[in-house]
DNA sequence: GCAAAAGTGTTCACATTACACCCATGG
DNA sequence: CCATGGGTGTAATGTGAACACTTTTGC
């Protein structure tokens, strides 16, 4: 036998006929991450595939024909947490051959960062509940995968831009946000460095509150200055006027 | 009219049947840079689709039943260069509904990095040419979009890791490896400071060999330490007993 | 001996880290 | 008045940028 090349049609090729090729299911898997009780958690559903009894997996679904992958996740976070204003980014591609067992299945993966407290009513759905990141180890297909590489992402992505401001209240103390940020990165940062570095890039907005039933000394309440960071992003990219 | 939603067969529910879902072409297509003449350049193919007459687009495919995304991009590079040990990373999936005319394919793109002196064989293919990369202005589907996702990448990433030895020649002098650093990230480098860096990384094996045919003092030939960068890589993630 | 690039160290500015004391509030 | 965390500044250290002169080769 000569050992030549499967010839197949290629799809840039002439007379190439879509309909008649192969199908690849296309799929979005999304790892929504909060915040709640000084733990970062991520949103997951009780798998009812019996090959996966009893495992959490990610809130995913097929993409419709008629929607882009963006729009594919946006849908499912709206159908779940019933926000629609969140932040979103695309992560990687999953495409192993047997990652669903019930066929070809890829899955394009993107996290999103919530603010747990704006959705309680959505979550009467009892299969939904929020798992502390750090306590997971098992998940159903490579949903385990998945996670850890948007996490590590995310991780990365805080250290350049500050994202995190989507997972807490609009005022917030200082110590909140420190919490937030060593929740994330899973270590201690200096109170005072922090708070040095935070008010030079001076996206926060002192609103004159304070915190309130605390046991000690109430910290000032702020808020993120959301358009002097938009401003900062546009004259990073030199594109102000 | 009830505003309702619409209940499709989630892919996780019980009841759900592949074949009968909807189709959405996959493909896959790779930025593969080289380096030439001091100048980063990208391999090109002439597009045939009479909607991008005369434009050029990216080397890609569908990804086939029995593949998985890597396996099809190294495909496609081992088809066109005739090269297999190349590098490849993943970049982004691009999902908008309307990005290739013949129908819904969504693509996830790649970019590798080859030495272009070795596979010029396997360029008799006139459709295929090497392009500068900031000479690029437009290009068939979305793939001028592609390019520059993949770029900006790319930059990102050879300031994290040095993978830029896959661009060039086994032996080097320190000014290629300068010249090849500037090229890509479009910015003049500081020569001893540049040498200096990259001395401390102790990723440099000196080769006790001298350039050849210069029209100046020769400068030394250097190797790229690979199992020493291995190890680095392995000792920065803690594995190394 | 001249042109052209190789090879080499030091200084300076800036950014990051480490660290200690007083203050305001609730109980 | 005491416990708890809020609020502030300074010194030391490390990192990256700037920079000039001597050396070696081809012509």
């Amino acid at each position: 036998m000569i050992n030549q090349p499967i010839v197949k049609p290629h799809i840039y090729g002439p007379g190439f006929d879509m309909d008649n090729y192969f199908k690849i299911a296309v799929s979005v898997d999304c790892v929504i991450f909060g915040f709640d009780d000084n733990v970062l958690k991520v949103l997951l559903i009780k798998c009812n595939l019996p090959e996966f009894e009893n495992q959490w997996s990610l809130l995913g679904d097929l993409v419709r024909p008629e929607e882009d992958l963006d729009s594919a996740s946006y849908r499912i976070l709206k159908e779940r947490t019933g926000l629609d204003d969140v932040y979103l980014e695309q992560v990687h591609t999953f495409g192993s051959l047997d990652r669903h067992p019930k066929g070809r299945v890829i899955s394009t993966a993107f996290y999103s960062l919530v603010n747990i407290r704006h959705h309680q009513l959505k979550l009467s759905d009892n299969e939904l509940h929020w798992h502390p990141v750090n306590e997971i180890s098992e998940m159903a297909f490579d949903h385990k995968l998945i996670l850890d590489t948007c996490y590590e992402r995310m991780q990365q992505k805080i250290r350049e831009e500050p994202i995190v401001f989507n997972l807490i209240e609009k005022k917030f103390s200082l110590r909140e946000l420190q919490n937030l940020y060593e929740a994330i990165l899973g270590l201690k940062l200096d109170r005072r460095n922090f708070r040095k570095k935070f008010f030079l890039t001076g996206l926060l907005l002192d609103t004159h509150e304070l915190e309130k039933d605390v046991p000690h000394r109430p910290g000032r309440l702020y808020r993120f200055n959301k358009s002097k960071y938009i401003k900062l992003k546009k004259n990073y990219f030199g594109i102000d006027f």
